[in-house]
DNA sequence: ATGAAAGCGCTAACAT
DNA sequence: ATGTTAGCGCTTTCAT
């Protein structure tokens, strides 16, 4: 392995003005620049970050921990992570929760130990356990698309009462009076936000009496499930509100798989749009998060925190939804 | 910032114990154990990795790099990737290529300098300088899903050849005699050998003279814009063979913007099933290949290598396709 | 503009 | 079963 001292004598120069040349710090003369660049180049020599960031103390590592690497809309966040990042000189390490807390709390040790500067985290609960270990070690941490309660972060998310408040509306305004909501887990944040506004909708619209609220995970098979549950009913709803993209999916598939006509015969809108690249025929009508932009603003947020750009106090950063009006809400009156 | 140091002092031993503790090698009697591990948990230690990997020379980490993370056949290799890895107790860095050869060689030189302990690599390209760049710096690597010709490594891959030849002759004994072949970028090893098994297949049905060959690359966009290409000619073909699922889902988006039914019009068939979480009726007949088993045996393979477990020579694991006959085929003769 | 010395936190090598 | 010493490769600090 060449080292820093191999290229310091191949250059006739001490260690530190190679280190110098490398890191473009201080100063050094042209001439001495150029030796010390050929000896790298000669040598092959590939710098030892491990040993630099022991020593410095910074890593220039971010972590983007996350509950499911398989759903297209954490995957575009991905992307937005890793871009800023990477413009910033930072290296992103992806982790993948599975949507579990043991996951999570496992994921932060590792990360704690390889000394990443801070931390994009998806909570995958409301537990703030995660959190509270990461800034117990002096690791800034931006929560995205989620928050927690009784937790001081930066958050970056968009506004899911809002979101589902105009899905449900939406439905009533198209004539429809029994609505389900499918929703994901009761302790995540936007599981319960989603909820709230379909409430709100319904009480507006003073259908308060017709709650059909169900609880389970943001997957598919689950999304399958709990539309089995509400279509079993005695007078199943005509229309349905899914919680996010995947269980949208389950849910049209049961829907299928039982004769139903969508939107014919119920009507069907969610969270989350599925990316152009994946789909054949856009067809579900949907409140759509703007996923790239949220693992950006979560980035620069999280590298003005470490470089000390930021006020002291935590921000939250609240994105626009945009509602995209396709097949799958139906025109027709009921 | 807590350090061994700082354990020692607590638990009343030297740096060293508290370092074979923490490690489990070497000895320590059961009362020294239980006074270690009481100072970490009182003092909250967290090992420093990067001071133990530039002292032990392992970090214990992989590398896997690919082209695309936004489709799913690679989401789930690297499922397969992380499973393993963290099994034998390694992470994995996860490094998005972009299909771009300049992408992938930055990426080389970040891993190198991260001294991570070998590398998964889905090459971008055929040429050999990013494997010869790990190679030199002494890390080992292991090809999956594609191989590059003139190296010397192990290589975890399917038989693209006979996976296309086997899809293209289900479309000839369906009756067709017209079938177009849209590929991705001529110099992957997957895009090149599904043309092969394409020829093969038409040259053993005497149907050489009707080769239809179009290059490009693996995406929806390319697949649509191939379709276009190939459904112009004054005698366009009544059967596509797509090389991923990607362009498949482009293909089919062209003939049904085009107006055309498949199968009953043009019938389809490509390579790479598409994840059952995404989709609401399976409807693509397809050469299914078993990507988390690749992720998981070029894994172990890396992780033999690393361990010294592997013999002198690479290996080269071929793993079975499966041929799924679904709707997009069609049933009809010609 | 350049260098010497020290030390980041840990473990390999060699004691005892 | 435990400890001492040294040093991994780099950069901080303080010189010159």
């Amino acid at each position: 392995m060449t080292t820093i001292h191999d290229v310091a004598k191949r250059a006739g120069v001490a260690p530190i003005t190679v280190s110098r040349v490398i890191n473009n710090t201080g100063y050094a003369s042209q001439e001495t620049r150029e030796r010390v660049e050929t000896a790298i180049t000669e040598l092959g020599y590939i710098p030892n970050v491990l040993a630099r960031s022991l020593r410095s103390k910074r890593t220039n590592t971010l972590a983007l921990v996350m509950t499911d690497i398989t759903n297209p809309f954490f995957t575009v966040i991905a992307r937005g992570v890793e871009d800023t990042a990477s413009e910033s000189g930072y290296t992103v390490i992806y982790c993948n929760t599975d949507e579990s807390e043991t996951g999570e709390y496992k994921y932060a040790q590792i990360l704690a130990q390889k000394q990443v500067d801070g931390v994009i985290l998806v909570p995958a609960c409301s537990n703030s356990k995660t959190v509270e270990f990461f800034q117990s070690n002096n690791i800034p941490v931006v929560l995205i698309d989620r928050s927690i309660p009784d937790v001081e972060t930066d958050v970056v998310r968009c506004d899911s009462v809002s979101g589902a408040y105009q899905l449900v509306k939406l439905l009533i305004d198209l004539g429809h009076t029994r609505i389900a909501v499918l929703s994901g887990p009761r302790e995540i944040s936007t599981a319960e936000d989603r909820v709230t506004g379909y409430r709100l909708a319904l009480a507006e619209a003073g259908l308060a009496g017709n709650e059909l609220v169900y609880y389970g995970s943001f997957t598919q098979a689950k999304g399958y499930d709990l539309a089995v549950q509400v279509m079993a009913k005695t007078s199943p709803p005509t229309a349905l509100f899914c919680a996010n993209n995947f269980i949208s999916i389950g849910a049209l598939k049961l829907l299928r798989d039982s004769g139903l006509r969508v939107p014919e015969d119920v009507a069907l809108v969610g969270f989350d749009d599925l990316p152009v690249n994946m789909v054949i025929d856009p067809f579900f009508t949907v409140a759509a998060q703007p996923a790239y932009e949220m693992g950006q603003r979560g980035t620069e947020l999280l590298i003005e925190r470490l470089t000390g750009g930021a006020p002291d106090e935590c921000q939250e950063v609240i994105l626009p939804i945009e509602i995209i009006v396709r097949k799958s809400s139906g025109l027709a009156h009921f």
